[in-house]
RNA sequence: GUGAAUGUAGCUCAGCUGGUUAGAGCAUCAGAUUGUGGUUCUGAGGGUCGCGGGUUCGAAUCCCGUCUUUCACCCCA
């Protein structure tokens, strides 16, 4: 006998998580449904040369590979084998692995489905992916991504769409948030204003890091990556803007910063047709994902739970680049429906009543009554009523114990009195009060809400 | 990839500087209660102390190795 556990990284839920889980979702869907997005769904295996070289050196190492069937090994790379370049290895021994996030498949899908689908195509998927990453607090090799995208566009309409869903979903869910945005191109425009054009990636490095280090260190750090003091200083007095407008006297007389300002704008112009009930805010300091992401870029944080993002995003132009399909803008979001589940535990955000199923349990004292009780299982079944009979004639403590673990709100019990009047026993498990009903009688008070 | 912890009953954990038969709570099962759950009381079952080696008269306890899991960093959701 081997002793039962699971892969790191890997859970099991339980009834009632997948309960609150599919709540989550279900909000998402139903948002971006209103929304005009639409569902798709892309296998969890990809091709290795699919994945491979879209995620940097770092992806490419936790991405988890799957054996070929048979002897994979009579395919193998001796020479890579002999140097125990693992690797090197892989590429002859897997041709498949699990995919990483959402995005890649994507890509991939639209490149081949481009003559069934319409743009601008808009699109949402919530499947798990997995990472074969070292599994801490809230990480997992196994996680859901919600991801919601459209390609095909450049309007900025999107953007302001993409915000809206961030505003409203959150907001179903209870949970407020800052919506904190920026664009790629004032992110130039400031190393250009700073006369570090050249060090763009190693400043926008550092700055990611500003609401962890604190400025000090992240000047440090700057000047470290070669970066003057003096340009390091007037790029962390720029970031700390709060208005577009106090960006305008710096910024405009860059090509780049210009255009992020005028990008920005019209976002937050078009958002004022908008009804939101959650903060967007500006934020120059947000330098998030910026290897993709060519344009605005947004990170969803919680007010009220200490939490990294909860959600990010951004505009992307080039998605589809390296399967052969250039020049399709996108712009997209995603919900780090992990993270997010945790916040709405910890904030105790779950309606109390999505834990229970069962609306009635049918406990029957002997032969005769089990049978009876079959048909008013049914019965009450065909009334729209979560019914369900227990299936042994045991000491009723034992039936009634199981009704009030499984949280069953009501319990009709039937003996051979109850068979022969036809009045059947109906206890509230709650109040713990019992009267004799008959079915119709009995069928409206379970359904009554209480 | 770097660093630090951890591992004892199904679960959460106690077990002092080594000393007979390894404990508790929860959970399970049975009874108090032969037609009534939650609360209570009584009892029962359940352990190769992660695995391997070493030290010792004696190891859950000390040492070494190994595996597992967790936490932090990197990275990311």
């Amino acid at each position: 006998m081997t002793k039962p556990s699971l892969p790191k990284g890997t859970r099991d839920f339980l009834p009632s998580e997948v309960m609150k889980r599919k709540y989550l979702f279900g909000i998402l869907e139903e948002v971006f449904l209103r929304h005009g997005f639409v569902p798709i769904e892309t296998p969890s295996l990809e091709l290795m040369q699919t994945l491979t070289g879209k995620y940097g050196e770092e992806g490419d190492r936790l991405l988890f590979k799957i054996l070929n069937s048979g002897n994979f090994l009579e395919e193998a790379d001796v020479a890579a084998l002999e140097q125990k370049d693992s690797f090197k290895l892989a590429g002859s021994i897997a041709k498949r692995g699990l995919r990483y996030d959402l995005t890649v498949p994507f890509a991939r899908f639209v490149v081949m489905n481009r003559d069934k689908i319409s743009f601008p195509f808009k699109r949402y998927q919530i499947q798990p992916v997995w990472r074969a990453d070292r599994p801490q607090k809230g990480r997992y090799q196994e996680f859901y991504q919600c991801d919601c995208d459209v390609v095909g566009s450049k309007s900025l309409l999107y953007e302001a769409d993409l915000l809206s869903i961030y505003s409203q979903a959150f907001s179903r869910l209870g949970i407020e948030v800052a919506i904190h945005v920026n664009h790629r191109a004032i992110l130039a425009g400031i190393a250009e204003a700073s006369g570090i054009a050249g060090h763009f990636t190693d400043m926008t490095v550092c700055i990611d890091k500003l609401d962890k280090i604190g400025e000090a260190a992240v000047h440090e750090e700057m000047v470290k990556r070669g970066i003057g003091p003096e340009a390091a200083t007037r790029v962390l007095q720029l970031i700390q803007s709060t208005t577009l407008e106090s960006l305008i006297p710096s910024l405009s007389g860059t090509a780049s910063g210009k255009k992020g300002i005028d990008d920005l704008k019209a976002i937050f112009n078009m958002l004022k047709g908008y009804t939101l009930q959650q903060e967007i805010r500006f934020d120059p300091a947000l330098a998030r994902g910026l290897s993709y992401y060519t344009g605005f870029i947004v990170e969803v944080v919680a007010k009220n739970a200490k939490m990294g993002s909860l959600g990010g995003g951004g505009r992307y132009d080039n998605l589809t680049g390296s399967f052969g399909l250039p020049d399709v803008p996108g712009v997209g979001i995603s919900f780090g429906a992990e993270r997010i589940f945790d916040v709405m535990e910890s904030m105790d955000l779950f309606p109390k009543n999505i834990g229970g199923s069962l609306q009635a349990l049918i406990v029957a004292l002997d032969p005769e009554s089990m049978e009876y009780g079959i048909r008013i299982t049914q019965t009450l079944r065909s009334s729209e009523i979560a019914a369900d009979q227990y299936p042994e004639l045991v000491k009723m403590n034992k039936s009634m114990k199981y009704a009030n673990d499984l949280k069953i709100p009501f319990v009709v019990i039937i003996g051979e009195e109850e068979r022969n009047t036809g009045r059947l026993s109906l206890k509230d498990m709650v109040s713990g009060n019992q009267e004799k009903l008959e079915v119709g009688e009995l069928i409206k008070k379970i359904k009554t809400p209480i």
